[in-house]
DNA sequence: AGAAGGACCAGTGGTCCGTA
DNA sequence: AGAAGGACCAGTGGTCCGTA
């Protein structure tokens, strides 16, 4: 009793044309992000029609001589001027012609609303590329829940597929996960992430001592919260959808384990937990 | 700033004691429900001490010829006939004496209430064991809280694995997938649930039709939860840990296009969904 | 034949380390 | 040196199919 129309639907085989649907679905990338936050030209299309704006080409060094990696470039012959700037070189990302450089520019520690000069790219950016997931995993679900598949609640493997597919190829797993909790602190307490932006731009900081420097005041809110890093994670709706990094709850575990410690030692003298030599 | 204290903690290390600590932490399992239910003498012990109630021998056929399956039995030397029922042979699972049976008896489909008679097990005993992995979860949620690592929210492969070790050697993970949705039913709609086993069992059907006959009743509640199954096994506590079969899923997807249709074609007469001929 | 479950496999979460 | 990201790897979800 279980063949015919059932049978059919288990091997429902839309692999390709489906890699096809979605790589029409989203819109552009990184590339429309040209240091102007919060404009939303348009980025992340909505399910709608085929028009993806497309890199342009620019003119940079023909880089090493072509390796392996060639094949990661995209190059796919689509040329589009009718946009509003040409100034190519502090660009976000920045795609070349041909078989060129393929890395985005290394961040810089920036101040809110700052746009970082030269080959590199500010913390805002950095950012919106989180925001940019979140567009890409909304889309990812919404084609689940029309197929009747599993629906990701979490920015998953598959996500990052979607998003290269759909030519945003500036966004990749290890970068995403290495400065989540630089976006927690973002979203949870913004005056307080500005606040350290701030900072750490005037001391000459480089990004990796922000990035450490970030951790700190998530293990305090944690501690609010019961040093429950997932609930906190899960109490801010654009964070929720981000795994809890490995480090980050190591922390709130140690935080809480010293704290506890502490406590039953009863040589905590504050009211909040302290254990500053972690940091 | 990253050193020190943090470095210690990333590299915890504790992979083998672990599972000592784990293998001593749960007590024993459907060797312990001989067909009464309800008893709860005591399986699942919570984390306390190391008296994991051992299997008894049994004087079985010896088998097949030592093949290479022979190292999954489980042959550890413990003896103790402290127990209050010696009788080997209707007995739920029963694992034998060194290298012997190890497949637990079929399922067949008994009433509610109902003890199988012979080499077979009964659906309470089959709906006993999710309960039983819900104890599983449980325990290694717990220790995930203690121990500051990621805490699942479903019946992984971690849990079968923690369960395995625990001497739960008669659960397993494609058993327990297999009648996932017979558990839903159980669980959503325990008189619905308990009239199918009735009358399944009174044409004499095998397990498998009665397996079968689950889906239907389910994909109707999910029409009422908007066809959404992921909806419906949430709205259960004891359910929502187990994760939604696929064929369920593509059932409730299927149902949904077809009511669709049909209600755009103006050809349903009645208010419910009625695809009845996909089962 | 009907059924239990070992064992496999494609794709995951996680992040290292060769690269620029 | 500091940083970006290709690519690897152990363990996952899923279930087939050799077994009894």
């Amino acid at each position: 009793p279980d063949s015919g129309a059932l049978d059919a639907l288990s091997q429902e085989g839309l692999s390709e044309e489906r890699i096809q649907q979605e790589r029409e679905a989203v819109g552009s990338g990184g590339e429309a992000w040209e240091g102007q936050k919060q404009r939303e030209k348009g980025s992340c299309r909505q399910l709608t029609g085929s028009s993806i704006k497309k890199k342009k080409k620019t003119k940079k060094k023909p880089a090493a001589p072509a390796s392996k990696d060639d094949n990661n470039v995209v190059n796919e012959g689509e040329e589009d001027e009718d946009d509003d700037d040409n100034d190519e070189d502090d660009r976000s990302g920045g795609t070349g012609a041909a078989g060129e450089r393929q890395r985005e520019h290394p961040f810089i520690v920036t101040e809110p609303g700052e746009v970082a000069r030269g080959k590199k790219n500010g913390l805002d950016y950095l950012f919106h590329l989180y925001d940019q997931c979140r567009e890409f995993l909304l889309q990812v679900q919404n084609l689940a829940r029309e197929r009747g598949h599993k629906c990701p609640t979490k920015v998953t493997n598959q996500v990052f597929r979607y998003a290269k597919e759909a030519g945003a190829s500036y966004i990749n797993k290890p970068k995403m996960r290495h400065y989540v909790h630089c976006y927690a602190l973002h979203c949870l307490d913004e005056e307080a992430s500005n606040a350290l932006r701030r900072a750490f731009k005037e001391k000459g900081e480089n990004v990796g001592a922000w990035r450490q420097a970030c951790y700190q005041p998530l293990v305090a809110m944690s501690a609010r919260h019961g040093w429950d890093v997932d609930a906190l994670f899960n109490s801010h709706p654009r964070l929720a959808i981000w795994y809890v990094p490995t480090k980050l709850r190591q922390l709130c575990h140690l935080s809480r384990s010293t704290a506890a410690a502490a406590a039953a030692t009863g040589s905590s003298a504050h009211g909040l937990p302290a254990v500053p030599y972690l940091f």
